[in-house]
RNA sequence: GCCUGAGUAGCUCAGUGGCAGAGCACUCGUUUCAUAAGCGAGAGUGCGUGAGUUCAAUCCUCACCUCAGGCACCA
């Protein structure tokens, strides 16, 4: 069996997650509910980024401890498995130990490329952060406090990129690292064309508030939280821990090992993390699938402007299959899109409860009242046999980019409503020829029932469970309404 | 400022050096097995702007405009 690794971006908790977490959170899940399907052995992970200073500030906001905060709201990420039927296997926090022990063991291992070096900036004490001259008012003034910014000087560990620009250069070129879309895969090329520098890879405990990883032998300094949070993706397979099975199986073997992530964090994927695990000597992922950005009604989402999307209400008043629908079809899986509660609605009736909805519904309903609902032996034709035959094909070749997948399918849900017209089976007197229409009706509907999976896996088993064919042999038992239609004042 | 990508029907997008397309939405017709769903027909005159190359450009070149993204230690 093939060997399939699948992760998520591993979010920020210093605020709840919003509907572009949802987004990727489904994405991921369709291509690994895909490669299940495809009977691979699949590893999903998702996980929460906790080590963030970020959480300090915004828990002193909050005036709790950061422990609860981060706490608190890396539930909430995990929540969004139950509410959007997302099927990771595993979730890692990075403030587990067992996340630590990988974390300091994977900067250990690379210590050849790790030195120290004096880093000098610009750091305003209100913000606690450091700023570029060019960030700074004409009077050279913080933006925020409107003071004048200090220059401090740390002392920090960096990390030796330099070493690796070339080799990942090629690695990038020659698609060993595939990074898809093409055209991010052309911008990190001439990223890395225009000459990579060492990065800074710790902090001062100090100025980190003593809140993230020790750097190993060196307790006055924490890990960035970026080198300690790509980590997590070997850390959860058992990496530096007792057990390295997993890491074994699933990373260090010759199967797949593919991260998605948004387009704003996959520089992170596709250069520092690569250089780290060449440092290492481990093996590098195999692909970066980098999701776009999701706009509400062509607006960023803020807090600000407070168009802030929250998936867990989305998903109470419509459904996760509706939720997870819209993410999948409206916006294009390696682009941006854009969400409306409109937009949303209108998929819905069209597409759900007018198209597939329906579908079933009447087909199911006309099998019924044919008296053939029960111990029906199915046997479709050869025409609709190579049409689904031939639906499948085109499903496997262009699955990663979803929204094409799913539409493709509804071209088989218009093929059948347009059948039911030409045929018209209820009004049909001859039996068998009655039965070969029914039949190839609800082979369609099966194999559609099957192709949906990774989108909708509820409405999946729901039809898988009205069908209720076994060896070819259908007991229908026709359930409520897939997708009760919206109605609107 | 520099680099990349995009700018096509109300919406989402496909597309080609030579009469400009699909789906959804809309209008009309039709049907009843079905969730006022389905099917058929129709309207939509639109290829960001300006110039150039060409017998001919939406598709090529140049400039400009708008939007998105990248320009490293910042999701």
């Amino acid at each position: 069996m093939k060997k399939v690794f699948i992760t998520t971006s591993i979010p920020y908790v210093n605020a709840v997650p919003h509907l572009g977490h949802a987004l990727e959170f489904v994405q991921a899940d369709a291509l690994a509910r895909h490669h299940r399907n495809l009977s691979d052995d699949v590893w999903f992970l998702s996980g929460t980024d906790e080590n963030s200073l970020k959480n300090v500030q915004s828990a002193e906001k909050l005036g709790i401890p950061v422990t609860e905060l981060v706490e608190k709201n890396s539930q909430k990420f995990h929540d969004l498995k139950d509410v959007l039927n997302v099927s990771f296997d595993d979730f890692i926090r990075t403030t587990e130990p067992r996340h630590i022990v990988g974390a300091q063991k994977l900067w250990a291992v690379c210590s050849k490329d790790i030195y120290k070096k004096k880093y000098a900036g610009l750091y305003c004490v209100g913000c606690e952060e450091f700023y570029k001259e060019e960030e700074l008012t004409e009077e050279g003034f913080c933006p925020e406090h409107g003071v004048k910014p200090e220059l401090i000087e740390e002392e920090n560990y960096f990390f030796k990129l330099t070493n690796y620009a070339e080799r990942i250069k090629k690695i990038i070129e020659t698609d060993e690292l595939k990074i898809i879309p093409e055209a991010r895969k052309n911008e990190y090329l001439s990223f890395i064309n225009s000459g990579l520098q060492d990065f800074c890879i710790s902090r001062s405990a100090e100025r980190a508030k003593g809140w993230g990883i020790d750097v190993p032998g060196d307790s006055t300094q924490k890990i960035w939280v970026w080198f300690d949070a790509l980590i997590n993706y070997i850390t959860a397979l058992g990496y530096g821990s007792e057990d390295e099975t997993k890491f074994k199986e699933f990373w260090q073997g010759d199967g797949a090992r593919l991260h998605v992530v948004g387009k704003g964090i996959t520089r992170f994927h596709a250069i520092y993390w690569p250089a780290m695990l060449l440092s290492a000597g481990l093996n590098l992922p195999k692909a970066i699938f980098s999701h776009g950005y999701i706009t509400v009604d062509g607006k960023k989402m803020s807090k600000s402007v407070g168009n802030v999307v929250d998936p867990i209400e989305l998903t109470k008043k419509y459904g996760a299959d509706a939720v997870r629908y819209f993410l999948l079809r409206e916006i294009p899986a390696l682009g941006d899109g854009d969400f409306t509660f409109e937009k949303l609605e209108k998929r819905y009736n069209s597409d759900l409860a007018s198209g597939l909805g329906n579908l079933f519904a009447r087909t199911l309903t006309m099998v019924e009242k044919a008296g053939l609902a029960e111990d029906f032996e199915i046997k479709p034709n050869e025409f609709t046999k190579k049409e689904v035959a031939d639906l499948i094909v085109k499903y496997n070749d262009n699955f990663i980019n979803l929204n094409e997948t799913l539409a493709e399918i509804w071209t088989l849900v218009a093929s059948c409503d347009k059948y039911i017209e030409d045929q018209k089976p209820w009004s049909i007197t001859d039996a068998a020829l009655q039965k070969e229409i029914f039949s190839n009706l609800l082979y369609s509907l099966k194999n559609i029932a099957e192709l949906i999976e990774p989108f909708l896996p509820t409405t999946s088993k729901k039809m898988l469970n009205a069908l209720n064919g076994q060896n070819g042999v259908y007991n229908i038992k026709k359930g409520e309404s897939l997708f009760p239609r919206i109605q609107n004042d």
